[in-house]
DNA sequence: CAAAATCTTGACCATTTGGTCAACCCAACG
DNA sequence: CGTTGGGTTGACCAAATGGTCAAGATTTTG
């Protein structure tokens, strides 16, 4: 048998369908995390039957990783953007300007990924030390060559990528206390200039 | 009747047990989240079977519910012992130190916490709104009239405090996250000088 | 120490949950 | 126009889950 497995490229339903599903999961997942989450809640909110959502996919536990799995990417590509032969304040604005974005416009998964996290990343730590770690640590390599020539303030790259990631997911993944606190619906108002200044005041090199 | 409810002291074994399975709850709502945490978990943990659970506690919620308020308490007291009356920056930089000094000391209680925010607060939006929203406002209000005074930096109230929870509660909630990346089991090594950094840099008025 | 009050639990129950399956639908195509 | 393949679902199942209860064990107290 020489042809052994013609891929099939999936239908138009198909797309659709998980398209769907994952949708409606990541809804119900990024607040009840993995096991408060239900394939009942999922089905009622794709509009689908349970049954339906069987045949897509083969259980509760895939669904959670093929999302986990999309998220990875997403999640760590405004820090690959990075560049090390930018001017490094404005590189690190700038991620700081992406991850604030991203926590405005992805809240859901930002949800999710807290989520797991919260649960001690049972599914997400093997991808954590495989993909996220060499990154940050390359990252925080270069962080650290710009205050070694001088360019920024002597800090420690890795808390400053920690305190980038808390207080911009902070937004997404605290939205309710601070819906309440600030009694608005709009995402995080003011909060762009208010971390650039943060940023800055951190990172500006002391002898001027 | 005169004497409507004589109050009734509870006995060392009520006393003995109800801390147990809170503490047990504790450590289990704090990773699975409400709907994700079982009576079996709790009972297990607590090393007693659940029908005498269900002797001490009404049901699940009531357990979930004696936790958050008590939390409330805790807390919200480091932010209750900011000092109008004391020098700005200090008062600041010690709410932040004890802000960090609770996450290392109780991150259970800050996923538990965590966990209620992510899943829009249904048990907490109340005292949110109560308890939280006032002293918040209060507290912003001093530190307005400090920036006003010149002796702090002009920025967000609001978004300082954020940006205090936020970077704090983080070595707590996505402490698996950071054990990862930093390959140690100590809480949050090195972030007490680097987040004293980064606010002092925030607040020091720029006229020096 | 015996009665009263408190504490503990095995057995049980109704509902929910993840998952299965045979039957059914329906569009495409020879 | 009938067959074929993907797509859909009602009915069902075993396990898990929140909760009950009557009967026993243990502690407290008169």
């Amino acid at each position: 048998m020489p042809d052994d497995a013609p891929p099939k490229a999936p239908s138009r339903i198909q797309l659709r369908n998980r398209r769907r599903i994952l949708d409606a999961a990541l809804d119900v997942f990024a607040v009840h995390g993995y096991r408060g989450a239900t394939l009942d809640q999922i089905a009622d909110a794709a509009g689908l039957s349970k049954p339906n959502i069987l045949y897509y996919f083969a259980g509760k536990e895939e669904i959670h990783v093929t999302l986990l799995n999309q998220l990875m990417e997403t999640w760590l590509d405004p820090l690959v953007e990075m560049d090390p032969s930018g001017d490094p304040l404005e590189e690190i604005l700038a991620y700081v300007q992406r991850k604030l974005d991203m926590a405005r416009d992805l809240p859901r998964e930002s949800r999710l990924f807290a989520n797991e996290i919260l649960q001690g990343a049972p599914r997400m730590a093997p991808h954590l030390k495989a993909d996220l770690k060499p990154l940050f640590d390359e990252k925080c390599g270069i962080i650290q060559s710009w205050i070694d020539a001088g360019k920024l303030a002597p800090i420690d790259p890795r808390h400053l990528i920690f305190a980038i990631w808390a207080t911009t997911q902070h937004y997404a993944d605290f939205g309710a206390q601070i819906r309440v606190l600030l009694d608005t619906d709009a995402p995080a108002p003011g909060a762009d200039p208010f971390l650039q200044t943060l940023f800055t005041n951190l990172l500006k090199p002391a002898g001027r």
